[in-house]
DNA sequence: AACATTAATCGTATAATTGCAATAAACAAA
DNA sequence: TTTGTTTATTGCAATTATACGATTAATGTT
């Protein structure tokens, strides 16, 4: 079908799960990873880092703004994008908690 | 194209994006919780817990499987399923050097 | 051997994702 | 106003992902 049963699963689990398709792609990833190290950036600059087509980037660029990850500020005919720093920590906290499970205790086979 | 195009991207970003891509479905990510809990588990376990087919959870098993996140012990008729902890602490420190970049100078707009 | 139980695989339908050419939109500069 | 620059949107094709019925495979039970 092609359609998850989000419906079927907590809001936690469903949080959890779209925070990490966002990066389950490299493309997003490197974009993210650039802005920590740029500090500031307009699309031109990523288009040109990354091989990828111009509306390539910007479609993804906009599915890491509809999760709040980043934001843009329009500056004449240029757009620069940053890290949403709040939303990053708030994502942060919700991938650690589920990445810091207690590994002690689950060796079992 | 629905094709990634891997080969522009560093090795790391591409490993960051599968781990990110195997949790990006709410089964999963309910899979690996159930597992952490119970700390052991037969694949009955989980079609019962979760809503989904038989079929469909074997498929999400196997892709954690194949990731090394999760290993399978046949016991009888049934398989035991359970958190390999080397390899999620591996697949920990990658992404958590990811999500922990310095956030305090980049919020520039 | 015949049957039951459990999980994996196959086949297939449907939906989502990815990528880009073409175009539109917004703004600056001449 | 016309032209150039930059980003967003549209439309489409190709690929991948999700889900499950039907079947197979493997093992245990009688």
């Amino acid at each position: 079908m092609g359609l998850a049963k989000t419906e079927m699963f907590t809001d936690e689990q469903n949080e959890i799960a779209l925070f990490a398709k966002v990066f389950g792609h490299p493309a997003r990833v490197s974009i993210l990873q650039h802005l920590f190290k740029i500090n500031a950036c307009v699309c031109g600059d990523l288009v040109n880092e990354i091989g990828l087509a111009q509306p390539t980037i910007s479609q993804h660029l906009k599915e890491l703004k509809l999760l709040g990850l980043i934001k843009g500020n329009v500056e004449g005919t240029s757009v620069c994008y940053c890290i949403d720093t709040a939303n990053w920590s708030k994502m942060k906290r919700v991938m650690l908690q589920f990445l810091d499970q207690d590994v002690s205790k689950t060796d079992c086979c």
